[in-house]
DNA sequence: CACTCGTGGGC
DNA sequence: TGCCCAAGAGT
């Protein structure tokens, strides 16, 4: 059953299998571009479930590209808290200031216009195009790809060359005339719901024009890509506490969880106790003096390719320290990883974006409201 | 092309 | 539990 022949009926089984089954989600009512964007901006390696609460308190805050464009990005990177990749927030608040800027405010609607805006890349070009103003363009994204490596049963990576540019050929060649808004999220719905990582053939609208289900290697198909490795290594942090109030640093632009503040800390080295290493990285970060007063615990965590053990401390300024036993503020930090400090009450902390391990443990240590659980505040 | 850049759900 | 992985982009 060559599936070149069958492509007008596969199209009409998959609108229609679309049609019926289609979760209702929050960016699936006006598909205004700005909408459009921000729902596929935030659901860039984010599973569905989680951009459904971020999308709606976004657009509660931001209702429009001006809105966005007005905030500041402290503001835009708290509301993204808990997605991951921040860069997405920023580049998402550059392009916004760029649409008022450059064109008057209207987001555009030419391909190559989307795409020259910061933090859009080939997937969300064509989602935007497509889904929003009705483009006739593929949508290309993970589950696109398992999609077709199965149904035309491609035998490479589709990662890498050639299979790459076989899933991009399908995948336009399957688009339909003027429904390509409802096609190409019918596609990602289907690998979603039906063709995902343990596929339900059962169930698919698909299965009849499937290559690898009838030669019974649906399993074998996509054929995976090579993996990282993953690295475990040891982490403290430690939570500085004086007169009420708590030390935090902004971390730098570049590198991971750019412009998020932080409890300071670093890596364990070898032959180190983490009680040593939260005092000698805390010292190196900030230039305080401090003391070791207990410990919060290990949180585990990972990112990217690592795995992390967060070895967590209180920590208060050393004896030696003219500040220690004072009722007023210490001398300022010497910053070294970081751009700003403050310190602030449990309360201010609530409004800082932090990486999501610092949080838990801000939320383990002063509550989620920011009320003390723990004694010594 | 290969690597960086987060997080939490699911099995 | 440990590991895979989810509507990718930038360098």
């Amino acid at each position: 059953m060559p599936p070149d022949a069958h492509l007008p009926q596969l199209r009409e089984a998959l609108l229609a299998w679309f049609a019926a089954h289609q979760r209702p989600l929050p960016w699936r009512i006006n598909y205004t571009p700005y909408e459009v964007w921000i729902s596929e901006v935030m659901l860039q390696q984010t599973q569905m479930e989680r951009g459904v609460s971020y999308f709606t308190r976004w657009m509660a805050r931001f209702p429009d590209v001006a809105a966005l464009a007005a905030a500041s990005e402290e503001e835009v990177l708290r509301l993204w808290e808990g997605l991951g990749y921040y860069s997405r927030a920023r580049h998402v608040l550059a392009a916004a200031r760029l649409i008022m800027e450059k064109h008057k405010g209207v987001f555009p609607s030419g391909l190559e216009d989307i795409r020259a805006l910061p933090g859009v890349g080939p997937y969300t070009a064509g989602a935007v195009a497509s889904i929003a103003f009705g483009e006739k363009l593929p949508c290309v994204d993970a589950n696109v790809e398992r999609v077709v490596a199965r149904v035309f049963d491609l035998d490479g990576p589709v990662k890498q060359e050639p299979a790459a540019s076989a899933v991009r050929a399908w995948a336009l060649r399957l688009v339909p005339e003027g429904r390509a808004r409802e096609h190409n999220q019918a596609m990602m719905e289907l690998g979603a719901l039906v063709c995902g990582k343990k596929p339900r053939c059962a169930l698919c609208p698909l299965a009849a024009f499937c290559v690898s289900l009838h030669l019974g290697i649906v399993d074998q198909r996509p054929v995976p890509g090579k993996r990282a490795a993953i690295t475990p290594i040891e982490v403290v942090t430690g939570v500085l506490r004086h007169t009420g109030r708590v030390f935090v640093q902004k971390r730098l632009a570049s590198g991971v969880w750019g412009n998020l503040w932080e409890f300071p800390g670093g890596r364990v080295e070898p032959g180190e106790s983490p009680e040593q290493a939260v005092a000698r990285e805390f010292g190196e970060e900030t230039g305080f003096d401090v003391a070791v007063d207990r410990s919060y615990g290990i949180i585990r965590h990972g990112y990217t390719t690592y795995r992390i053990t967060l070895h967590c401390f209180a920590l208060s300024l050393a004896a030696t320290t003219a500040a220690a036993t004072a009722a007023e503020p210490p001398a300022p930090p010497i910053l070294t990883a970081a751009s700003a400090w403050r310190w602030v009450t449990p309360v201010e902390l609530e409004n800082l974006a932090m990486p999501a391990a610092h949080r838990k443990l801000a939320d383990q240590i002063f509550g989620p409201g920011g009320q003390s659980r723990l004694p010594g505040a």
